[in-house]
DNA sequence: ACCATAGGTAACTAATAGGTTACCATATAT
DNA sequence: ATATATGGTAACCTATTAGTTACCTATGGT
C-alpha cells in the first residue's frame, strides 16, 4: 500500500488529485500563493472563462479543502490551504521512500533498454 | 507560478494529476509497487469490475506515463514509473519550499480562528 | 490440430465535469 | 434612496469518464 494502508481508497486523496487535474484550478493555486486573500473577482479576472465557471473551480478546490475563504462584507476572501497535499506528500514518503529512491527509476530504464532492444533485433 | 512557469498550464500534469484521481488507479499503483511486472489478468483480479474497465484503468496510467509494460508472449507485464511524479515533486518543492514550509498552516491556522471568533461573538 | 487463456477492440450507456446565460441577493458608495 | 458592484443559484448543454457486453486475435499447452 504505497499511499498508505487506506490511500489508495481515501476519498479525500481523490477530491486532492481531481481539483489538481485541472489547469485552471493549478492556476487559482498559484495566484493564491503569490497573492493571499484576492476576492473572487480578482481571481476570475484572470481567466477568460466566466467567472460562474471560476466560481466551479473554486467550489471543487473548497471540496478539497485546498481553498479556504472568508467573507468580508460583501467580498470574499481567498485562501490557498496546502495541509491536504502535505498529508499526501508525508503519506507518500513514509511508506515510500526506499522504492522512490533508487531501484524505481532503474525498472523505467531496463523497460526502456529492452524495448530498444526488441527495435534493434527488428531493424 | 508555483507549478513551475509553465506547469499550472502543462497538460501533463493535467495526466497524471487525473490519473492518480481515481481510487482503482491508485489501487493499481500499490499492486504494481508490491509486485512489478504484474500481468493485465492478476492486476484486474483484484478488482470487481470487468477486465475491460481494468484495461482502460491501465491506459490511463499509459497515458500519464505512470505505467510501463512489456509485452512476453501472450502476456503483457506491467511496471509503475515514478518518473513524472518525481518531476512534480521537484518542480513543486524548488519554486514553493518557503512557503511550504512555515507560513501556509499558519494562514489556515488564522483563518479558522477568525471563524471560530466569529462563531463566539454570533452565540 | 485444437482448445483454453491472455489480451485487445468496438459499440453502447449512465453519470459527472466543465462550461454557458439568466436571474437573484446583499453590501457599498453617491 | 437608489444605483452599482460582488457574490451566489438555477437550469441547461456538451464532452468526457467509467463502466458494461459482445466479439476478435494470438499465444501456449495437450
Amino acid at each position: 500500500m504505497v499511499f498508505g494502508s487506506s490511500t489508495s481508497s481515501d476519498p479525500r486523496c481523490d477530491a486532492v488529485f481531481s481539483a489538481l487535474a485541472h489547469a485552471a484550478r493549478r492556476h487559482i493555486i498559484d495566484l493564491l500563493v503569490q497573492t493571499p486573500g484576492m476576492t473572487v473577482k480578482a481571481v476570475s479576472s484572470h481567466f477568460a472563462m466566466s467567472r460562474i465557471a471560476v466560481m466551479k473551480h473554486l467550489a471543487v478546490l473548497e471540496g478539497a479543502e485546498l481553498l479556504l475563504s472568508k467573507k468580508e462584507g460583501r467580498e470574499r476572501k481567498l485562501f490557498f490551504n496546502a495541509v491536504p497535499i502535505q498529508q499526501i506528500y508525508y503519506r507518500w514518503t513514509d511508506q515510500y521512500s526506499s522504492f522512490w529512491a533508487g531501484h524505481l527509476t532503474d525498472i523505467a530504464a531496463r523497460v526502456e533498454q529492452a524495448e530498444a532492444a526488441k527495435e534493434t533485433r527488428r531493424a
